[in-house]
DNA sequence: CACGTTAGTTATCGACTGATAACCTGTCAA
DNA sequence: TTGACAGGTTATCAGTCGATAACTAACGTG
């Protein structure tokens, strides 16, 4: 088993796709580098070599969700460029959730500011590329914002997605409202 | 300094709205249980005596949140059972935001499968209040409970609320969305 | 006033975790 | 060949944290 060289760069590609799915399940605190470590198959002090600090880590992470997401929105824009074209997209990213799993324990963790001010620009970044891909209305990307936040929450309680636990009534009731939005959940 | 001694029950209710504090500002793993045992004043021993381990204490401070909540909207409707009225009184909630991240927090902690059944069983009974109080359509209820998640996430990402950071360009628009929904707004 | 019960503390431990330092090794140009 | 640089590891530490054990002190009651 020849251990295989990879480039710095390729390796923090490697190594934040792996932050990105640790974080996602764990959140800041309740994630251990090396535990992104063994998922990208380094050793834990070369993790913070690369990235110096478990924070910048878990801020290059955030901003990676948050490329994928508008890299996701703008495509969907160019076959359909409106709210609902960009929901549907939504709707394909909540069935792998990792994305929008990450960017909640995102806003978890922006108390501190060291973390807050990425995390808000990011966010603040995605509201601004919706309204300029759709053209929306401040109140219409709200409320596209406003169900978008909902299906995240619902992703991370497990009420949603791969992970999901079995139904209740008043989460099948919930979801119900759905119908004919989701193209693509498991 | 006499130390004031409390039964094991009031110093639980006092620990327990420590912990709603407390967590609602670091999450369930970035936040200590001597933080906790601290805010109260008593050591941090005692606390897992009281509650056996941490996650029964963060699991407590949920409940207590969830409980509040109900019991704002329950009073809420007395005056007026309509979805606007219970969204009022849930934007008084927001002007102190403890009890809706403490929520948060318990959504993003729900991974944990020890964390995210009571939290689940919590959101749930939530839901389901709110539409037997309002007889809202599950639709209804639906948006109501997203523009409830958006504001919980703002308040958590600190562009909402108290500790709320000066406003960017994208969130002056977005927060003006709300205008004549906040009544009590810091 | 003795005495059991309840509230609370101090001391301490074992496991974990982020970070540092020192070292190793494959690759490539001169 | 050699040597230097870039990729990567092992060893290790200092601090932290949840939890346990043993002890102390106040309260109420017969």
């Amino acid at each position: 088993m020849t251990r295989t060289r990879l480039t710095a760069e390729e390796r923090q590609a490697q190594l934040i796709a792996a932050a990105v799915t640790a974080f996602s399940q764990s959140g800041y605190a309740g994630t251990t580098t090396d535990q992104v470590a063994r998922l990208a198959g380094v050793s834990q002090p070369y993790v913070i070599r690369l990235f110096r600090t478990k924070q910048e880590l878990f801020l290059a992470a955030v901003q990676h969700a948050g490329d994928r997401i508008e890299a996701k929105w703008r495509e969907a824009a160019e076959r359909d460029p409106s709210l609902g074209g960009l929901g549907d997209a939504y709707g394909e990213l909540l069935a792998q959730p990792e994305l929008v799993t990450m960017l909640l324990h995102g806003f978890a963790a922006a108390g501190d500011p060291a973390i807050g001010d990425p995390v808000r620009a990011c966010f603040g970044r995605l509201y601004e590329v919706v309204r300029e891909l759709t053209g929306a209305t401040a109140t219409e990307a709200r409320d596209f914002f406003a169900v978008g936040m909902l299906l995240t929450c619902l992703g991370a309680m497990r009420v949603l997605g791969p992970d999901a636990v079995p139904p209740q009534p008043w989460s099948a009731d919930l979801l119900g409202t759905f119908e004919g939005l989701d193209k693509k959940m498991s």
